[in-house]
Formats: C-alpha cells, sequence, structure tokens
DNA sequence: TCGCTGAAGTGAACACCGTTAACAGTTAAC
DNA sequence: GTTAACTGTTAACGGTGTTCACTTCAGCGA
C-alpha cells in the first residue's frame, strides 16, 4: 500500500507522533508561555513518559527550536497569504495590509510572539553566523517586509536622505547591504531599515504590555504611526482617523 | 550607640546581608544572565544554605523582583546625573544625552537592560495596576524622558500634529494623557510618546541582536535615528556624522 | 546577670525539571 | 526466520524552588 513513496507505516506513524508532540508543545505554550511547555509536561499531554521524546527530539532546547521554527514558517505564510490575497492591490497597500497583519498575529497570538520576538538570550559569542532553522525561518520571515519594501521602490523610488544627511560612516554599512536590498541606494536602504525598526518596536511594546500605561488600545496609535511610516515612504496612505 | 535611629545592631546586620544577597544576585545575573541567577547559587556565593535566604526573601521571585527595582533605579539615577551634570547645557541637547546614555547603560550592561526590558510575560490579567515596587522603579524612569520632553515643550512649542491628522479616537485617549503631561495638547502627547517609542523599540532591538543582519554597528543608525526624532520635536541638532 | 524570645541558619525532604542508562516489545529488513 | 533497528518503559542522577523541624545564639527586659 503506497508503494510509490519510499514511506513505511512506521514512517508514516513517526511523523504523525512528531506532529502530535509539536501540538502538544504550542497547546501548552499558548496556555500557559514558555516557561509552560517543558518535557514531562508535552509527554504527559500525549499519555507518553518523557524520556520517549527523545526518539523524536534531541533535547529540550531542539524542541523549542523547531517550534520556533514553526511559528516563523506559519507567521510567514499568513503574511504571505494577505500580501497576495488580492493580486490588484497597490504595492502600497500591501505595505499597510501586512504591517496590519503582523500587528494582527501579534496580538492574537501573544504567546507565540513572546517565543518568536522576546529577549532572545544576550549571546556575546562572536562568530554565530547561526545557520539554524529558527534563524532560516526568521530570515524568510525578515524578507516578506524587505521584498516588499523593494518592490515599492522599484516601482516607484521614494525620496530618501542624501549621503551627506547621514554621514559616512553610516552610508558605507548601509551600502554593503545595498545588494541585499536590490541594489536600493543607502539612503533608502535606510528608510526601509526605519521601516521595519518603527513598526518592530511598535509592536513589540504594545504586545508586551509596555504601552498600557499610556494607551487603552495602541490601535490608532499604530494607524497614525503606519501612516507616518508610510508617508517617508512615499506612499498615499489611508485616512489614520479610520 | 547610634541611637538616634531606632535600629539595632541586628538591623544593621540584616541589612548588610541583604545588600549581599543583592549583589551576589546581580554578579551573577551579569556573569550568567538571568537563567544563572538561582537560590542555591546565589546561597552557595555568600557560603549560605538555600533556605537561609527565604530569611530575607518571600520567594526567588521576590528577590528578582526587588533586582529588577534596583536597578530601574540605578539607571534612573545614571540618566538624572546626565541630565543635571551640565546645568547650563540646552534642553535639547539633554534629550539627546538622556537618550544616548540610556542606549550606552544597555550597551554596558545587557544582562540587566534584558532583566528589565525583556518581554516581561504576557500577563493578560486585567486589573493589574502594579503598584510592585518594580513598577513604580519603572515610572520613575519613564518620567526622567517624560518630564524632560515636557519641558523641552513648555520652553519653546514644537509644531505637532493637529487633531484631524490623527484622528478622534486616538485624540480622545491622548487628551486622558494630556493632564499627565503637563496639560501639553494632545498632538504634542503623540510626538512625546513617538519619541519614546522610536528610542525604546532601536535600544531594544540593537541589544537583543535584533539589528545584526542589517548593520555591523548602529551606533551610526542611532544616531541618525535620533536626529530624525529630534527634528520632530523641533530641535536643532547635532550633525548626524559626527 | 539571668532567662526568655525571636531571629538566623541548618539539613532533610518534597515535588518538579532535563537528561541518561539499561532494558523490553514491536516492527522492518535481509 | 533471524536479526537489527525503532519505540517505549522504569530507575536514577543532578539540578531547581520551597517547606519543615530543629538548633544555635545574639539581644532585650526584668
Amino acid at each position: 500500500m503506497d508503494l510509490t513513496t519510499g514511506e513505511t507505516r512506521r514512517d508514516r506513524q513517526r511523523a504523525a507522533t512528531v506532529a502530535e508532540i509539536k501540538a502538544a508543545a504550542r497547546k501548552l505554550l499558548v496556555e500557559g508561555g514558555v516557561s509552560a511547555v517543558g518535557l514531562r509536561a508535552v509527554a504527559r499531554e500525549l499519555g507518553l513518559s518523557a524520556p520517549a521524546l527523545y526518539r523524536y527530539f534531541g533535547s529540550h532546547e531542539d524542541l523549542i527550536s523547531t517550534l520556533v521554527a514553526d511559528l516563523y514558517d506559519e507567521l510567514t505564510d499568513f503574511l504571505i497569504a494577505l500580501r497576495d490575497g488580492d493580486p490588484a492591490a497597490e504595492l502600497g497597500d500591501k505595505l499597510f495590509l501586512v504591517a496590519g497583519g503582523l500587528r494582527d498575529w501579534a496580538l492574537g497570538h501573544p504567546a507565540e510572539f513572546g517565543l518568536l520576538f522576546g529577549a532572545p538570550v544576550p549571546n556575546p559569542d562572536a562568530d554565530d553566523h547561526d545557520l539554524t532553522p529558527g534563524h532560516q525561518a526568521a530570515m524568510r520571515f525578515g524578507a516578506v517586509f524587505k521584498d516588499l519594501v523593494a518592490e515599492v521602490y522599484r516601482q516607484r523610488p521614494f525620496p530618501h536622505p542624501s549621503d551627506e544627511q547621514l554621514g559616512p560612516e553610516l552610508i558605507a554599512q548601509l551600502c554593503q547591504k545595498s545588494d541585499f536590498f536590490d541594489g536600493m541606494p543607502p539612503g533608502a536602504v535606510y528608510l526601509s531599515l526605519t521601516y521595519w525598526t518603527r513598526l518592530y518596536g511598535l509592536i513589540c511594546m504594545e504586545v508586551f504590555g509596555q504601552l498600557h500605561w499610556a494607551l487603552t488600545d495602541a490601535g490608532a496609535y499604530f494607524q497614525a504611526q503606519l501612516f507616518e511610516i508610510g508617508e517617508a515612504l512615499g506612499l498615499d496612505c489611508p485616512l489614520p482617523g479610520q
């Protein structure tokens, strides 16, 4: 049965068990935060003993890492679906759509967002060119925004700071990333970076409750900030007051 | 001896021990991150049994919380000293000075910064009007920036978005905080919030290594961003290119 | 100065954690 | 059909935060 693929019955069961483990880990993550997803708790969730999980994951950190990678992929797919949902939409609108989508996902999945973007252990290891699946997934996620901004610039180059305004040191660093940004000039790379920096900081602060002291509902503030950023990218924006 | 205060010899020794515990906790925090500051490790550091610490702190979480409060106070004092260091300095320059000071402190004390500003457990408790020492210390910290911006505005009101630009919903929320911001109009409160949001996000991203993929040394980028923010606050800024 | 009180510190113990080792049963492969 | 690999078990080790019963001793009032 199913001789087309080389996978045996055991392989299928194994894949199913791995999926079950991931699902249980995620359930615990959602219910109790990162600290709640422990090896014994996951095992308990599917009626296994803790050491059994070592047949599927090398360690507890391994489990968390693949969970991180999966969540990045899920978030990326969600954003891509949002971007490609209406092929006729303006590129600028897509930038707003995806930014709002990231915020919505973060607010709807605070525990997952906290695992992905919460303080990731200040690791002072110098040569940390992580090629871990998690890192790769994170790059794929970041590329959604990078590609979008680059495409916006290609379609209608937005005005950007001059080299003199930014200073030689910063320009040198930005030039190094120019090819990564489809050959955009350093000033445009700077604005792209600003877009990402502000968006990221904004969402982190809201999700992590760092804005509660000032705003009861940060939605309107988020829209206004997005409007500002879009303006900097030369986009004609939707009215901030809804 | 020392009858002026009501403190007995035992009280003094107790206070000394508490200070010793805090110092050991901080040392472990700096050396090994948050996870390294455990009850047994702290006790070991000063030749004590782990249960002995319960004479001084109600729990492990208690220890961490007071450590957080202490660090907030230390950071706040550092920023205040920076602000009041040159009484003849321009208010705008102080804003840059304090912002840069926060970044310097964060880069110089990554472990402490991570403990203070790292993802603080998405706590969905509704009425979480925390009056814990840590929360109060955090407010005192935030007040440094708030007061500075408010003073800048009082001295030379900066142009700010109009009510129509921000929309009624956001304006309503900002008006609620108007008295907290020394009676500043909502548009000015909005700009103050922007200043804080961008600064915070920027520093967090740099310290937590979220900028490594784009910039080898985020210092120049930080200066450029600070320049932008200062421009929005109507300040004549130092040249970004040093 | 004596005696009491309460604080400080101890070791043993509990329940939990991640992890390893030795072992048993089932399944796939030759 | 035999063998090897895979999947699961229990027992155990060292680690954690925490509680409890117990000792010791400094400091205070009488």
